[in-house]
DNA sequence: GCTTTGACTCTCG
DNA sequence: TCGAGAGCCAAAG
């Protein structure tokens, strides 16, 4: 159960290197890691035990759609909606879950 | 060790 | 333009 030395920490490691006020996508990250895991580095976050440290709420989907963290029935995505919020602030909008300014997407 | 699921993406209708 | 289905990879059970 969520080995901290297997393929989601390279999507933690990549996620951290992620700029502030900027967002990068699922396809981008699995891309970055060579695979074409997206699902798997969505089900990463999902599980992410680096909840301060891995911005999940900065990931968005290749469209620049959230994707579902913030619809998701999982209790602990619930407050990810304030992190949302917070990203807004720093200059990223995202409008109806969806980032609204996709120059805030960065390509690692 | 095999089967199922998943915060996705792409293509066809 | 919108909707549904198939595909790929990895981790959880």
């Amino acid at each position: 159960m969520k080995p901290n030395n297997s393929f989601n920490e390279k999507v933690y490691a990549l996620l951290k290197k992620v700029p502030k006020g900027k967002v990068t996508t699922y396809k981008n990250l699995a891309n970055k890691l060579g695979t074409r895991a997206y699902r798997a580095v969505g089900r990463a976050m999902a599980c992410n035990p680096y909840a301060p440290k891995v911005p999940c709420h900065r990931v968005v989907s290749s469209d620049g759609t959230i994707g579902g963290f913030n619809g998701t029935k999982n209790p602990n995505s619930a407050p990810i909606k304030r992190k949302i919020a917070l990203l807004k602030k720093e200059g990223v909008i995202v409008k109806a879950n969806k980032i609204v300014n996709f120059e805030r997407i960065v390509v690692l």
